[in-house]
DNA sequence: AAATGGCACTCTTGTGCTCTGAGTGCTAAT
DNA sequence: ATTAGCACTCAGAGCACAAGAGTGCCATTT
């Protein structure tokens, strides 16, 4: 049942047809004929041969026929031989890939980045864009400080990495005079400066099982904090931009399956699975309706590609858009993108 | 033209009419016939009698009829009239009120609240429900550090009013040292501390005329930092939840006025002028179809109250659905909602 | 054996027509 | 002032019909 021995099944002519065809159903949406496929320069057969090959075709259900009297549309299946085998993408000008790059490149701060990104997705392909928060392995921290609000309750900012700053108000068993906090901060900053996150977690952890009581309060908070910023990375999140784009197709016209759409775009969740799915598989992914495994995706493809900072994949971006879409251009625009935002986000 | 004019041309029966005319038309969505109004108890008038009332109200512009052979629909005209004046709102039990109070009252940090009120909203109309972020007059500075990046970026942290940690890179001319940065952080805090953020950029702008030229550059830099968060101030925020509950109203079905109106709510813009006059105001505004001057409005209503933190005006917020909506059950809701929300954020 | 022309068949789509029911507006009667 | 009665209008449903698009299959050609 793999897409490769249906490949097998197929001769060169029958490949070279079904290409033709899809890509016809792709550009103007509707059944293709055999007639229309005959007339196609690079085809020279008569309809009535197009219909043979079309029936073998059917048959391997790779297309299929709404009713009688319509042409042939590509089945989820049709799509995946489509796209793994077949397609030939066009490569962007060069030109193309500078006017991104200097597009993209204006914007400094990291978010504005992302955001930019996303709807630049958006924008080329008038599809919807995403683009993940990146998530780097390492968490540096670059310094800590504990500012008291009441007398339990402390406000913790952390600063890691390059410039993100987090913050968060944790409460305490008993409270701390202003120089214990102080101290606490100039000690962590002394020590850890530097250091990864989880190590720090780990030391500290370490030197709560020697310290002496007073000590393991601050511990304890500062645990309780770095627990916190790890979970949080967990938590991570998306940019999203112009899923109303999505309104326009056609297939989208049923209210009931934009709404599952829309929904799951908020909910987020699903929409984080199926992006979860391409930065494991390290590379370009393609899923083609409900493949996925999420019904609200079906009749949509979403097309991602992992970006990397430093050799480290960070992050993924892509675009969602109707299953019918032109894979040939949206492949390598996603493609590019990613490499792009990679390669900005590391020069930063 | 106005309201209060029209309503003195009606007699106590023709108003009554109108009424359960607005009041059936809100529940089955339907045009409203003779007949049907004539076979209300509230109304002992045969269908003839009830057709001369309504060809008056047709008059007035305050109904309308699709076409001849269908009852008749309110006007926005009709609408505005029937919330201003005739409309009896069902003010909530104080059980009803308990919950909510219990329901909201579960989050503790300032921003779950505001997302809950949110999601509150949306959930108990099954319309979508928005609540801006709190803006207070006065921002109180609490805590202010330098962070050297590089040369001469610099990260401010700024922490203001109870906990809300502000950050932003601020490129400087020149290099400044750790203890420059530490001697400025030291002055503003114990200068500054608990102090409001206008009057301190003030304070800061007459020293500089005073000061010497090597500490002008550090107070340059405290300057265009709380100018940034000023305006960040500005360029306030809402919280949306249930946009996509509008996409179940029949009146919505039209794709293109849909994508107008969610278009808008990523916009941003339009929603917030709308919020912006209700917060003028005062007081609980109902903006009905495109009365609120913005195309993509029209066939909705926005429902708004502004709500208060001890005593002073700081967001508001409301429901946004199709202009048929149950106005009687909304507005009371979209009010207990305003104070809720008030009293626990005062009580933080 | 592969490719093709021809033809019967199926099914969608659009059009025109009629019929029905709902609801109105007007007039005359109460 | 109210109402009953009636003629009139209009949307919507149902139906028949024609046109057109496309197929599948078979017989014929190469």
């Amino acid at each position: 049942m793999s897409t490769d021995s249906t490949l097998s099944n197929l001769n060169e002519r029958s490949q070279q047809l079904f290409k033709v065809l899809v890509e016809q159903y792709i550009s103007d949406g509707q059944p293709v004929a055999s007639k229309s496929l005959s007339n196609d320069e690079q085809i020279n057969l008569s309809p009535a041969t197009v219909r043979n090959v079309m029936a073998d075709l059917e048959d391997l259900g790779l297309i299929i026929s709404p009713h009688t009297s319509a042409g042939r549309v590509p089945t989820a299946r049709g799509y995946r031989l489509f796209v793994d085998n077949l397609v030939t993408v066009k490569p962007l000008r060069g030109q193309a890939v500078d006017k991104l790059r200097s597009e993209l490149g204006i914007d400094d701060s990291q978010e504005a980045l992302i955001t930019k990104a996303s709807s630049m997705l958006s924008g080329m392909t008038k599809m919807a864009g995403v683009v993940t928060i990146p998530r780097r392995e390492a968490v540096i921290l670059r310094h800590i400080e504990f500012l008291q609000l009441t007398s339990n309750r402390i406000l913790v900012i952390l600063v890691v990495n390059e410039e993100e700053v987090q913050n968060r108000v944790i409460h305490t068993e008993r409270a701390f005079t202003e120089s214990e906090l102080i101290q606490t901060a100039n000690y962590l900053n002394q020590e850890f400066m530097g250091k990864d996150l989880s190590l720090i977690r780990q030391s500290v952890l370490d030197s709560m099982k020697q310290e002496r009581d007073d000590m393991q309060h601050i511990m304890k908070m500062a645990i309780q904090m770095t627990d916190n910023v790890v979970s949080d990375q967990n938590d991570d999140d998306f940019i999203m931009a112009g899923q109303t784009n999505l309104m326009d197709y056609a297939e989208m016209a049923n209210m009931e399956k934009l709404r599952q759409l829309f929904d799951a775009f908020n909910a987020k969740r699903d929409v984080l699975h199926v992006l979860d799915k391409s930065i494991q598989a390290e590379g370009m992914q393609v899923f083609i309706g409900e493949e996925s495994g999420y019904s609200a995706f079906d009749g949509c493809s979403v097309i991602t590609s992992p970006y990397k900072v430093s050799d480290e994949v960070v992050g993924v971006l892509g675009v969602i858009g109707p299953t019918r879409m032109a894979y040939d251009k949206v492949i390598p625009l996603v493609d590019v993108t990613a490499k792009l935002l990679g390669s900005l986000l590391s020069s930063e």
